[in-house]
DNA sequence: TCAATCTGATGATGCGCATTATTAGCAACT
DNA sequence: AGTTGCTAATAATGCGCATCATCAGATTGA
């Protein structure tokens, strides 16, 4: 084995041949009236094989070509442990793709962290560009960050849906709405009638999706929406008991485990008295906690759709590509924008209402 | 914001003066005689504070500079869910520290994966050299692949303790036969006297720490040695059965759930009949499974030290320091091979011998 | 006054690669 | 013979930075 590292200039003189030469065969040539015969590249191709020549990420990065990179920007700083447990599945998902895509990750752990948030300040940007692009993941807030991304035409992708600037932000979401809506119908199907919504504060797309898919999955029912929003855990089991709720759905980041505790100290079952599920997997799992019923978010397989993804939006950026097709973006609007089902989780947190306080005279709202 | 990265030359038309002196004022200067006046080297600053220059990482790696990008490297496919389990602790530890450093982590997830191992090749080799330095994690085989490493003085360091190449390689580890040795402690305290070791195949420097721990307290405390080796759980479960053992250890990848469940199945409650001690963090944490008493190994400090250590390896290496300093390398042994403490768990799984089987005329060996 | 010394910089070069512009060689036609 | 057209390559350039060698001007010494 070499001591140095090998350049497309050994593979060059091996072969017999110029350094551009070896450039060509490596990116399959054909740049401007560039040809190179058959004979020539089979010798260069020998010649790389024979050294094991790779290149140089940083130079191809520095001369305007893909480094085979592709970059993970968590807006959320990873710790502490919370958001490592939810962050950990996406990054297993995108661990997976980049195996297969034959790329490496760049994690970009030095942006600054300031509020337990990571910022895409001006010079964190600069750093991206040793990425041939840049997966997105976490909340964010800043407007003007957005702007750039797109004005400086950098490849990137969302985790999570992006519901702002009409459609041009590239993502791969989960369907919140969907997911929510079929929890209502199975409660709904169990013989619940007075199903309580825990936790609708928040902004954030999530939490919207939840409340929309509750909403009007309760309106197609005919029945009342209810929401239960308190600072406190204990105070909201009280309230689910007064309200005699018969079923709540919870998002994962309302504390459902101790929600269930509070409620079966108040002398209501979980499920026999009340059902509760989740909409998502819980963000603390506790060691011997319960076996939720609800749905799950497919974050392995976002993480993992959201490089492929990636992938092909920086093959389709690269120049190459440009010059073969003519075309800048190749990409139709659904595989940009790619929502994934949330598959239904049959826990031990849901059963049928009691027959005994089912049906409640205020509990189908008007018709009209 | 710009629509094109900044540049050195755009920060040194700013200030009024070359690329060169930007350069040299980020750098810390004194390269060979070079002196800037501390008025220049404030207007530099300004200049870069206004523009928000931040260097291209690739043009300094290409220029042999730092790109402040450490690689992680993992001998072990990260999947299947296995390994990742195991792994993840390390890598939160890793992302740790290098939030703290301000680096950005290269995860060489491109490395060709060859039965279930990912290679070290001399192709994945040429691709270390975007990163400053390298993390190796994982247990791995191919001496040549070392040797290599050592040849090229490109700077890395092991997660694991590495016995072999007489102390030439930097790792930080754990003290599995420290922790091992109190198990054993704890147990005789505890009453007991036939101990069992179970699961000592493998030649991999933990399990080897184990045996060496096992066999040196068992020494101390005059007591015999008891190997139990099955390939099957429930074979092995019946051998502790059979010898009248009241405790064993055992190394996580043998199954110790699987194992206890076996134990009782044949009447042995643990920990009432037989004390089950881990010897580290179970590998496949089951739901709602036993709270294991035994040790753990410090993954996260393990990973967070190996970055720092590694951090302090690349700047030694960096040309500046080495003409600064004089020496190649500043670090003493203890830095460069660090054993962690693992501290003892206290679970459910040890308790007291049972008076009844406790003392066997054939426990204790000849102290001679 | 002219060389010697010191201060404070700048110009030039190369890292390894992609890419553009250019050219050498040869056959075909006028 | 001279021009055109084509193939198969090469030379040259620049990406952004670190670094080495060089240099202009000011100060000092004799």
């Amino acid at each position: 084995m070499p001591r140095r590292r090998i350049t497309q200039t050994d593979v060059a003189a091996m072969a017999g041949v110029s350094q551009a030469t070896v450039s060509f065969v490596l990116n399959g040539s054909t740049p401007a009236g560039v040809r190179i015969s058959e004979e020539t590249r089979q010798r260069v191709l020998d010649a790389i094989r024979i050294t094991g020549y790779t290149a140089n990420p940083a130079a191809q990065r520095l001369a305007g070509g893909l480094a085979q990179i592709l970059g993970v920007f968590t807006y959320e700083a990873t710790f502490p442990r919370a958001s490592r447990d939810f962050y950990g599945p996406f990054l297993v998902g995108i661990e997976h793709a980049a195996e297969r895509l034959g790329v490496d990750l760049l994690l970009f752990t030095s942006a600054p962290v300031a509020d337990g948030r990571r910022r895409l300040t001006r010079e964190g940007w600069q750093r991206l560009g040793v990425a041939d692009g840049c997966l997105l993941l976490g909340q964010h807030e800043d407007r003007g960050e957005l702007q750039h991304l797109l004005d400086t035409n950098y490849p990137f992708v969302f985790i999570g849906k992006r519901g702002s600037d009409g459609g041009r932000l590239p993502y791969v979401g989960a369907d919140y709405v969907g997911g929510t809506v079929r929890q209502i119908d199975r409660l709904v199907a169990l013989g619940h009638r007075r199903i309580g919504y825990v936790g609708m504060r928040g902004t954030d797309q999530p939490t919207l999706d939840r409340v929309d898919g509750y909403r009007s999955a309760m309106k197609g029912h005919g029945l009342t929406t209810r929401f239960v929003e308190l600072d406190d855990v204990a105070a909201t089991a009280t309230e689910i008991v007064d309200q005699r709720f018969t079923a709540v759905v919870v998002a994962p980041e309302n504390h459902p485990e101790e929600l269930a505790d509070e409620l079966e100290r108040r002398g209501r079952r979980v499920p026999d008295d009340v059902s509760v599920l989740l909409l998502g997997q819980p963000h603390h799992p506790r060691r011997g906690g319960r076996n939720w019923s609800g749905f799950s978010v497919p974050r392995e397989e976002m993480g993992a759709r959201a490089l492929y993804l990636l992938s092909r939006l920086v093959s389709d950026d690269s120049p190459q590509r440009a010059r073969e097709t003519g075309r800048t973006c190749a990409l139709t609007d659904a595989e940009l924008h790619q929502i994934l089902v949330c598959p239904d989780v049959d826990g031990g947190t849901a059963a049928p209402a009691r027959t005994d306080d089912t049906p409640q005279t205020d509990d189908r709202t008007d018709p009209a």
